[in-house]
RNA sequence: UGGCCUAUAGUAUAAUGGUAGUACAACAGGUUUUGGUCCUGUCUGUCUUGGUUCGAAUCCAGGUAGGCCAACCA
């Protein structure tokens, strides 16, 4: 009954490739500059190039496109790789665009004496005049004539260091009068005496993006080379160079990169949010970084999932994060561990219970067929929630009011008698008697109640700090919302609950565990937890469709 | 106003000249000891104008709209 499920623009044509005989197996890159944490849209690039490696039987690098060192750290290679590794993947072969240096630097040389390329000791400012607009096209200045002894004098100083950062380049001598700005004898190394986080003082030049990633991809082989949109002007260039260099012809493809409302998905802008503090850093799990949701308690697996779902396409999207949240519900509703938890407590005295406690038992995982079970104290005074009890209820509303019945869930039923109140009229305590022939599992009472809530025993229960996480932005579309970024920060995206309640099987938990907060939401403990005080994020709520029904009345 | 890319429900994404489908969202109902899950149903779509064809979302031409390109960033 396997339903054939369609092919994205990309695997048709590998699969006309492999068809054909162009290649009889391919291979895919994946190629971060480690100058920042990897977000969702590389999880999306990531899916696609190792998933496409693994569905066609080929293999995946994983090369870091280092060459602008002033920019990129060691720590953030380090954080790739972990990303990388949690999404499930693994590369063939770890490498690094700056172990081709000596080499491109020869194909450098090599340009140079096909006079396919010089040296130009214009000031970038008159590069950028000559190079004229995309209507007028850009003129040659007199270093495009230096001699190709010249040129490769010039070219093996510049690499000597005998020039200081932005005094000489060397460009591509290519078109300058093409259409494609790109062509418009694009510089291929610039002066840059800077210490390179791997290469050390060794190199005072450094390869520009479009002199390294082609060839890079043209010395490992890389039969398809995807990109996103924005690097459609490049593979003219992209092109050019590999026919002139006469090396193997990697092709470039490019998709579309991913959009989601309610967050940004640059690296310049998250590093502004992490250095301006608006988070607490790159893994702060308001942030659309692969550690942020990592730590917020999203699933690897609830990731490659969102990135199947969404597609591989070349037109502009917006992806509405409800779905990746759908993604996660669906992945923690299967896995997480059901726990009650009361996070902002009103007594309950149930005036008939004479027992000091009764465990019950209550499964861990209802969605499981073999669920384990726990025992959960019940006694005579417990906390449920505050939002569960109205002294007026509104119609269609199931918890409990005065004279009510609800069941509590695992235990009991019980009515609501009586409603204490303090002298400023605040409700503070309920008073209720339970029906003991309705004891879960048990139940002989004959009474259907509607509501069914959490609870948790007082003089049992365990405390625990909650940190409630909202969308980070309030505007959906925030590459598009007038102004700053930053304009659009949501405030309240992070509500702390210093002190919840749980109930004591909760004491009892680690780093890699997913929780279900009864009627709450799903969570995990956060690394910030101490042996003194349990600290948990909120991962994602629960479908709430009484709270969408009240907001309709409003 | 030079070139390139794109256009299918609210959002995404299929249909590769032959019944416009799927997911999320929305809406209605059923089940339920989580107002969760699960199940059922409903709603909404081929940017536009021509052309080719027995037949066009698909091919062609014009138009319109959106995006990208003039960093010693990637």
């Amino acid at each position: 009954m396997s339903e054939e499920k369609s092919l994205n623009f990309i695997e048709e044509i590998i699969e006309k490739d492999l068809a054909e005989g162009k290649h009889t197996t391919i291979t895919t890159r994946f190629p971060p500059e480690p100058n920042g944490y990897l977000h969702i849209g590389h999880a999306k690039s990531i899916c696609l190039n190792f998933g496409l490696a693994i569905k066609y039987g080929g293999k995946t690098n994983l090369r870091f496109d280092d060459t602008n060192p002033v920019t990129e750290e060691t720590e953030y290679v380090e954080s790739i790789k972990e990303d990388i590794q949690w999404l499930g993947f693994n590369w063939a072969n770890e490498l690094y665009a700056s172990d081709y240096f000596e080499q491109l630097y020869a194909f450098a040389e090599k340009l140079i004496n096909k006079g396919l390329a010089y040296v130009d000791d214009s000031t970038s400012e008159e590069i950028a005049q000559q190079k004229g607009s995309p209507t007028v096209p850009g003129i040659r200045n007199k270093y495009a004539e230096r001699s190709i002894a010249e040129n490769i004098q010039l070219f093996t100083e510049m690499r000597q260091g005998k020039y200081a950062d932005g005094e000489k380049v060397l460009r591509a001598k290519a078109d300058m009068s093409s259409p494609n700005m790109h062509m418009r004898d694009p510089i291929l190394y610039r002066i840059k005496h800077a210490h390179h986080h791997r290469t050390g003082d060794k190199w005072c030049i450094y390869p520009m993006y479009d002199f390294a990633h082609g060839q890079s991809d043209s010395i490992e082989n890389i039969t398809h080379s995807i990109c996103t949109l924005e690097f459609i002007p490049h593979r003219e260039l992209y092109n050019w160079l590999i026919e002139q260099l006469d090396i193997f012809p990697s092709h470039q493809y490019e998709f579309a990169r991913l959009n989601m409302t309610y967050t940004v998905m640059s690296k310049r802008k998250l590093l502004q949010l992490v250095n301006e503090k608006h988070v607490s850093g790159w893994d702060d799990p308001r942030m659309s970084t692969i550690s942020g949701m990592r730590r917020r308690g999203y699933g690897a697996a609830a990731l490659r999932d969102f990135c199947d779902k969404i597609g591989i396409a070349k037109r502009e999207n917006l992806i509405d994060i409800g779905l990746l949240e759908f993604c996660v519900r669906e992945e923690l509703n299967k896995t997480a561990l059901r726990r009650m938890v009361v996070f902002a407590p009103l007594k309950m005295t149930i005036t008939n219970f004479d027992k000091e406690v009764e465990w019950v038992s209550i499964e861990d995982n209802p969605e499981d067929p073999n669920t384990t079970h726990r025992q959960v104290p019940f006694s005579k005074e417990i906390y449920i929630e505050q939002d569960d009890f109205m002294e007026v209820p509104p119609k269609k509303y199931f918890r409990l009011f005065p004279g009510g019945k609800v069941r509590l869930k695992g235990a009991y039923i019980i009515e609501c008698n009586e409603v204490i109140k303090d002298d400023e009229g605040n409700i503070v305590e309920l008073k209720c008697t339970y029906l003991p022939e309705s004891k879960s599992g048990n139940d002989t009472s004959g009474i259907h109640v509607k509501g069914t809530l959490h609870w948790v025993s007082i003089a049992h229960a365990i405390h625990a700090e909650v940190r409630l996480y909202d969308r980070l932005f309030h505007v959906e579309n925030v590459a598009d919302a007038e102004g700053d970024f930053k304009d659009h920060i949501n405030p309240n995206s992070l509500e702390i609950v210093e002190k919840v309640y749980a109930e004591p099987a909760l004491a009892n938990n680690n780093l890699a565990e997913r929780y279900q907060f009864l009627r709450k939401g799903y969570f995990c403990l956060d690394k910030d937890s101490t042996d003194n005080k349990l600290i948990f994020n909120r991962t994602v709520t629960l479908k709430d469709t009484w709270a969408k029904e009240v907001k309709k009345k409003n």
